[in-house]
DNA sequence: CAAGTTATTCAACACGGCATGAATTCTGTG
DNA sequence: CACAGAATTCATGCCGTGTTGAATAACTTG
């Protein structure tokens, strides 16, 4: 008790030994904290400790907090254009259905962090909101809702992105129950026909 | 130019003369302050700074930054039981146009602001969740659905919570033209159809 | 008008943030 | 195997944060 176990000896000093790979360590663990803290509230030295490493090899990597957010949070971890064009496939009146359990699959598993982490750094950094907004109408939505949509796409798609955004607010960053906990299929039942209509019904 | 005209000067020592309200001064620079950069980035020495007021008088007032963010931010600006009876007059196929147009109402007027700041704060600051799930589910969603849905209550309220969070980020906070100009109207054209099916419609 | 209370400012503190540069250890190449 | 370069840690610098206590001025009460 008094000394603790050797698990935490003060880490000898100069390059590490073996073929490790402290970029990586550090952009997961700054995935990690930026989702829990946001911009202002992660800490170079809290990100640091996690990946095991100390707080000087940021700015080694990546020349400093900033360029650690851009690389491991700004940077989408898929292809928009892959998306878009998963979704279109099929029949246009199940497009709202398609979107609602694409965006509920992705943000699930590993994607939903990204979405967490910009809306808690919307406050500290300016990038966050213009990035959410590219991402979902300029990236996303518009690009499928100008093929389908009769009229109003920019309306539309703005329409849809509010229904999104609220739904991964609820889900994912307030965590209200039961939506937070609810399946995929439930989702699906029940938040396709909301953006079905957006894109391709009456809105007025 | 160098010495500058003598509106900065440096303010006098002690009390000042005159029947001046300081902490009202505060409130105001602190709710403008909280909203444009959340908690974590209002400083108290930026919100004293627009009340023209020295950083100690938020201790004297408020205890501290805390204090001042729950009197603010965390207090609400008007009764939730007004607005639940407000709602509930009238026609239950009518519910979703009258929460539409009564939040985009009282968001745009005076309480916009709060959302705002709530949701700039829900990073570093704890309350600032629950605070959100208390008023909209808590306060107002569950008592108007307990009154009016066939079932499945909680799940509802939170579906109607995620489409008017998703609307308050994108109007209030993320600002996505076009749908952060459009008036009560349009807004009520669009998104009514959405909370009647939540509430009432199926959703399975 | 004297004494006491309240409001206000100023200076300073203690803390924690990010970034930097020197010192140290490993890897790779000839 | 020597040596250049890259990777890593440590110590430190500098800045901005919230909070505190003393000093000063105005108001209030007798």
């Amino acid at each position: 008790m008094t000394k603790g176990a050797k698990q935490d000896a003060p880490r000898r000093r100069g390059r590490r030994p073996g073929g490790t790979d402290t970029r990586a360590a550090l952009l997961a663990a700054a995935r990690e904290i930026f989702v829990e803290q946001g911009y202002d509230g992660a800490t170079v030295r809290a990100i640091a400790a996690r990946a095991q490493v100390d707080a000087a090899m940021v700015n080694h990597w990546f020349g400093g907090k900033e360029g650690l957010f851009a690389e491991a949070v700004l940077k989408l971890p898929f292809n928009p254009q892959d998306v878009v064009e998963r979704v279109l496939v099929g029949d246009v009146d199940q497009l709202g259905e398609r979107i609602v359990r694409t965006f509920v699959t992705i943000w699930d598993n590993s994607a939903g962090g990204m979405f967490t982490a910009l809306v808690r750094s919307i406050a500290g950094h300016e990038q966050a909101s213009n990035a959410l907004r590219d991402f979902l109408i300029k990236h996303i939505m518009a690009r499928i809702i100008a093929k389908v949509a009769p009229d109003r796409h920019e309306f539309r798609a703005t329409l849809v992105a509010s229904q999104l955004v609220g739904m991964g607010m609820v889900r994912y960053v307030a965590r209200f129950e039961p939506l937070a906990s609810a399946d995929a299929d439930t989702m699906v039942a029940a938040v396709a026909p909301t953006l079905q209509r957006y894109i391709t019904g009456t809105i007025s």
